[in-house]
RNA sequence: GCCCGGGUGGCGGAAUUGGUAGACGCGCUGGACUUAAAAUCCAGUGAUCCUUAUCGAUCGUGCGGGUUCAAUUCCCGCCCCGGGUACCA
């Protein structure tokens, strides 16, 4: 019988869609498992090879759980709204929605097309109204909610205490002081602008050289009202919950710690001269306190303006402007020199008791820290560079020892920077009663931290990176805040019954004035008068893409539910996500804010649990062979020809070398799954996917890998379709061997989702088979069955063959007996110094001296111990013999 | 710079509580089938050397050391490639 795959995979997509073969719901009879893949952006340019590699895994372990009796939840869905649908509209003057849905339709078509096993009738959209109402109601719930640090806890505002003198200051401290404290709120922050388009750009939008992507004129900053959240106060929630995670990739935890940085430290008050201010500064290194010798303010330092005499005023608002100027990236790129500027003004080191000037430069960052720093050039790379660069002393107190060799005396003598441990030395102030000479690091940060805080001038204390989130964007095509700005200054955010918040419809797309998105236009929709006349106008801004995807896997657990986010028992049900598999791209952002939202969400009690997902797996990219000349140039693949396995320009004939890139058109080496499909059917595009390698690795696309798995899938086909090699005699003993082999291997593998080897080993089966010529029907439908995960249609097909009506999903995974894996012997390897000579077969139990006695009695022993002396003799049991001679 | 991955045949990759390096697939070579080609099937395929052929020998998992009876696997020091991040005090 032929191998048809359009016919087969037609039938069979056709049969699983109309008897809903992937519908779930509750069923308490049975454990849950849910299996989630990060759901897509559907772009115009429909899916990628890369798309499919996640969901093929996720549809693999999803119909193997299935055949283990687990009731799996298996959902899909879109994270539609964005940018590019956007520009579309601005340019075509058509509703976002309606590019938006075209590209989901293509989407759908395509992943069906896939044969993957989900339950499409809890499809959900981030763009659509049923969706976004509970994004928007999310956001009023982390907008009514506050932290509680005592308890380290998220809480209802109702629940924040107001002290009595924010309560009698009056209405609009409270408000102040309310507001202060909750998750979401509204301030200023600064965004990049660019003057040309008028429009606020994404950073990944502004170039290095400070332009802005699309018209290439240079952008620059501005403040805008934005919201933000809160994130930054669940720091340590978010950290301490990374150690729960023990089924995430190590890398992917560690770039979650990084990103929130903790660093434990002190704040230290240095007074100012002439002044009644102090400066707070931050420092992991309070130890170092006696080789300050100046201090830096970040540029934005409130109290700058302050700190700068009279006669440096001009030259540091000079400084300013020009600092102010510089894009992100000039201000932070590492090879840069580092500028800054005296502001006239010194302040006392509070343990020497000495006299140190006080500089603004923009390597300190307003946004971390106190935006402050006291600087120890002899002990600071950053400080040291500066303090070189404009001749401010250096000042060593920390002996780096013998073991630095040379670097030592330079150090002494302030001629080189010292960032390790070492002994101190030159800290000590009798008339403060305090010295650290002698000491080592650990207790020298020890010994000061308790001096400063006994004499109160600072404290221990724990900084974070992580920052605020800026959460608006001032675009259209995203989810509408549910917020009205009253005239007298009160920001009411809109109750349930009055959401969704839907976008209103617009002629044209374009930005509104002065940064604010193209809502600002919509003037029946912007404002709004309440029943006393009360003059009101919507929020213009609209939530970033990051909102809608924070959630959805807590949507498809009721995807239709009108009435709440989702169902609580439903939740307890099937929370957390069990596997969650998706790029490595989402290693930090998205998974941190989803853990967030998450955590407030499990504050307030609305989900059950701590941590959203179980098992994080990322997989790798797929790339693809290009060529580039010797020089480095890239060319087209469409001008490449190969002669021999050398490739070479059509046209120049020069040679090329072949090189794995990305995919991209002007490579013109792009894989379009459609093609693959077409040409190969759906199940050779699943297994070459898997067969590529290891599920995590950056691999190449090869059009020859999917002839050979076609091909092998072809030979399954061919085989086990005809009858003539099926026998009703008993099973070769070899042949149930290799059948549970493969059984034990596959099921392990794919437990640990490494697909490659198990179809691997499938193949080993296939290719025993066809040698052998005969198998039993048990054996056929026992492997048809652990093929099925992988390749459904053809399996479902070949069921069908055999005589059974239901489908081959509804059977259980087969088991594997230990009996048929059990060796009666062994064949040992045996070595002569480490290097395998012969090998010779062994009962299994053999005692290690008759072992030797065996190997030693062996022909090939003779040759290699003849007129040697045997030293030693080695025997691991069913593993190696190693024979030491000299 | 820092953090995280990774370097194994012509190619994608197997094999790590240290124990036969190169499973499986691609490609290539030879053969069968065919008027021919494609498809399919069979056999071979790390390199070098020896041999008429067998049998066999030496080398070989990025580089240099080390531990061990034994190292792709463990330790120390480098090199290269990919990803992330950007002066975080």
């Amino acid at each position: 019988m032929e191998y048809n795959f359009r016919e087969i995979e037609k039938k069979w997509q056709d049969y699983w869609e109309k008897n809903k073969s992937f519908k779930v719901e509750v069923d308490r009879s049975k454990p849950k498992y849910y299996i989630l893949d990060m759901f897509p952006y559907p772009s115009g340019s429909g899916l990628h090879v890369g798309h499919p590699e996640g969901y093929t895994a996720t549809d693999i372990v999803s119909r193997y759980k299935r055949m283990k009796g687990f009731n799996v939840l298996h959902p899909m869905g879109w994270d539609a709204f964005g940018l590019p649908a956007e520009q579309y509209a601005i340019q075509t003057g058509t509703h976002p929605s309606i590019i938006t849905n075209k590209n989901c339709d293509t989407f759908r078509r395509q992943i069906k097309s896939l044969g993957l096993s989900y339950d499409w009738d809890r499809e959900v959209n981030t763009t659509d109204p049923g969706y976004f109402k509970w994004t928007q109601w999310i956001f009023t719930q982390l907008y009514n909610t506050w932290f509680d640090a005592e308890i380290q806890k998220g809480r209802p505002i109702s629940e924040l205490e107001i002290p009595e003198e924010i309560k009698t200051a009056g209405k609009e401290a409270i408000r102040k002081y309310v507001d202060d404290r909750r998750l979401a709120y509204y301030d200023d922050a600064q965004v990049w602008w660019c003057d040309h388009c008028k429009i606020v750009c994404a950073n990944e939008e502004v170039l290095t050289d400070g332009s802005h992507e699309k018209c290439g004129n240079i952008v620059k900053r501005k403040n805008l009202k934005q919201w933000m959240l809160r994130i930054s106060l669940y720091a340590e929630r978010l950290l301490k919950g990374v150690d729960e995670l023990t089924d995430w990739p190590d890398s992917v935890k560690d770039m979650q710690r990084n990103w929130i940085g903790k660093s434990s430290g002190a704040e230290v008050d240095f007074q100012l001269e002439g002044l009644t201010n102090k400066l707070k500064v931050f420092t992991t290194r309070p130890d170092t306190l006696f080789g300050a010798t100046y201090m830096v303010v970040a540029p934005e330092h409130p109290l700058l303006e302050k700190i700068m005499t009279i006669e440096q005023a001009p030259k540091v608002r000079k400084y300013l402007t020009s600092a102010s100027l510089k894009s992100d990236l000039d201000r932070t790129d590492l090879a840069k020199e580092k500028t800054g500027i005296f502001t006239g003004r010194h302040a006392i080191n509070p343990v020497s008791g000495k006299s140190i000037p006080i500089w603004v430069a923009d390597y300190v960052l307003m946004g971390y820290g106190t935006g402050a720093i006291m600087a120890v050039p002899a002990h600071d790379t950053r400080d040291f560079e500066f303090a070189r660069k404009f001749e401010l002393p250096v000042n060593c107190i920390l002996d780096p020892g013998e073991a630095a060799g040379d670097i030592r005396d330079k150090v002494l003598a302030g001629e080189a920077c010292w960032t390790e441990d070492g002994i101190y030395i030159n800290s000590e102030n009798r008339a403060k009663g305090i010295t650290i000479n002698g000491l080592n690091k650990e207790e020298g940060i020890k010994n000061i931290t308790a001096w400063l805080e006994q004499k109160r001038l600072g404290k221990e204390t724990v900084n974070y990176k992580l920052r605020d989130w800026l959460f608006s964007r001032q675009r259209y095509w995203g989810e509408p805040f549910p917020v009205i700005h009253w005239e007298d200054g009160e920001i009411e955010v809109l109750d349930k019954s009055k959401l969704p918040l839907e976008l209103p419809a617009l002629e044209k797309y374009l930005p509104g004035d002065n940064g604010e998105s193209p809502l600002a236009n919509a003037k029946d929709w912007l404002l709004v008068k309440d029943k006393n006349g009360r003059k009101g106008r919507r929020e213009t801004n609209t939530m970033p893409q990051w909102a809608g995807s924070c959630w959805y896997y807590l949507r498809y657990l009721d995807p239709k539910n009108p009435d709440v986010a989702f169902d609580k028992e439903t939740e307890k049900y099937w929370m957390p996500v069990d596997l969650y598999i998706g790029g490595a791209e989402h290693a930090v952002l998205h998974l941190l804010y989803s853990r967030f939202w998450h955590k407030v969400l499990y504050d307030l009690g609305i989900v059950s649990t701590n941590e959203p997902f179980k098992k994080l797996f990322n997989q790798g990219m797929i790339l693809a062979f290009a060529y580039e000349t010797g020089t480095g140039a890239k060319v087209a693949s469409d001008l490449v020809e190969e002669v021999d396995g050398e490739y070479y320009h059509k046209e120049t004939r020069e040679e090329l070398n072949q090189i794995v890139a990305k995919m991209s058109k002007s490579l013109k080496n792009v894989v379009n799954p459609d093609d693959v499909v077409e040409h190969y059917g759906a199940d050779s595009l699943r297994l070459y996917e898997m067969f590529m390698g290891p599920l995590e690795a950056t691999k190449p696309w090869t059009e020859n890998g999917v002839k050979g798995v076609f091909g092998f899938l072809a030979r399954v086909f061919k085989f086990f379709s005809n009858n003539d090699h099926i026998t009703n005699e008993e099973e070769a003993a070899e042949t149930l061997k290799v059948l549970h082999q493969t059984i034990k291997k596959v099921e392990q593998d794919v437990v640990n989702l490494r697909f490659n080897t198990a179809i691997s080993q499938m193949m080993i089966f296939t290719n025993h088979c066809i040698k052998a010529g005969k198998v039993t029907k048990n054996t056929a439908e026992t492997f048809i069955k652990v093929l099925s995960p992988f390749a459904p249609h053809l399996c479902e097909e070949l069921w069908e063959a055999y005589g059974y009506s239901e489908s081959i999903g509804k059977e259980s995974f087969p088991d594997y007996n230990n009996k048929y894996l059990k060796e009666s012997t062994f064949e040992y390897p045996v070595s002569f110094n480490g290097k395998m000579r012969f090998k010779i077969e062994l009962p299994v139990d053999m005692q290690v001296s008759e072992i030797e006695k065996n190997v030693l009695a062996h022909d090939l022993a003779q040759k290699w111990t003849i007129g040697k002396q045997i030293r030693k003799i080695i025997i691991v049991p069913k593993k190696i013999v190693n024979i030491v001679v000299s």
